[in-house]
DNA sequence: AACTTTATGTCAGCCTTGTTGACTTTCCAA
DNA sequence: TTGGAAAGTCAACAAGGCTGACATAAAGTT
């Protein structure tokens, strides 16, 4: 798949997509995505939990009343692997488990406070590090930050991604 | 640390932090991720590896002749945990541990034939999915979304990263 | 009313990939 | 030459994925 690269000299308007920057690319992703958890993995460990945990109140904190099932969606995981997590973060009083009232079957998740305190402190500084990269790299840098990520993700998660549309801008 | 939410109309020349947007691009960092590793992980599925077996390859491949280790220092993991792995890619036959000549106590790897060809079956589709995020983003997206993955890694991490600088450009 | 489907939860057991602890071999420096 | 440090290996454990089987309750269908 070697694409013969292409000289110091072409065309600078298409893509100059050598193997070598590409492979930088891939590297960055995954240098970044360490850096990315590092601050939530310190936080959690503290407290005996692991990035499932954080993932499933991210989403519950994003989306308060959600289903087990809407959250297996997201999670892309089984229903066996999110119970276990779930289970404890409701017996630990961070997650509360609401039976449905129009359809009983459904159980609709909530934070607690204790559970919003956790999330909060997470959130927190994981947004101060992106908030500083963001402001290291500038904003240009940060609209297309967005761009390739977005393009980079499997059509179905992309859906579940833009379903949250921005704020303000 | 909520920001205040900067109104439409406040400067767009500083940068327009609310949390909404940065918790937007948490959840694509999320996501992303996920889109980034979907490809590689179909294909080690068939051949009963994971991920673990790929970055070991991956950074051998990158770095032939390197330590196990100057690995255990990209990685991140344990040299027990990165052991497992080089042994089963070893006893496979994808990747040869020779023994140093000057230090007879350093292994230094390599990737067979047969190794470099998984190794190339990921790159591949791992390179493909990264060159048509690129091309739809454009090549403006392209130098904001490294640097700001640069700005997001850990400083050591950053260090491992810039140390095999761009290749042409 | 009987049957089927859906949503959720649970138990058991497996696999990958992290972890720590203990050990061997090799190297180097006092 | 001997004791410590470094590189690597083996053993055992834990987290968190997975599958399969099964239970319950509520909805929906016939």
């Amino acid at each position: 798949m070697a694409e013969g690269g292409p000289g110091p000299g072409s065309g600078e308007s298409l893509l100059f997509l050598t193997d070598e920057q590409l492979r930088k690319g891939i590297e960055a992703m995954f240098f970044a995505y360490r850096g990315f958890t590092a601050d939530p993995d310190r936080i959690l460990e503290e407290h005996a939990y692991g990035r499932a945990h954080h993932r499933a109140i991210h989403f519950i904190k994003r989306s308060p009343g959600t289903t087990v099932n809407n959250l297996l969606g997201i999670l892309g995981v089984t229903k066996q692997s999110l119970n276990r997590v779930l289970r404890t973060l409701i017996e630990d009083g961070l997650v509360e488990s609401r039976i449905g009232r129009r359809d009983k079957r459904e159980r609709h998740l909530f934070l607690t406070e204790k559970g919003a305190a956790l999330e909060g402190e997470i959130s927190d500084v994981q947004r101060a590090r992106m908030r500083t990269a963001y402001r290291a790299a500038g904003p240009a840098a940060v609209a297309g930050f967005r761009q390739v990520l977005e393009a980079m993700m499997e059509p179905e998660m992309k859906r579940q991604y833009q379903s949250l549309k921005d704020g303000g801008t």
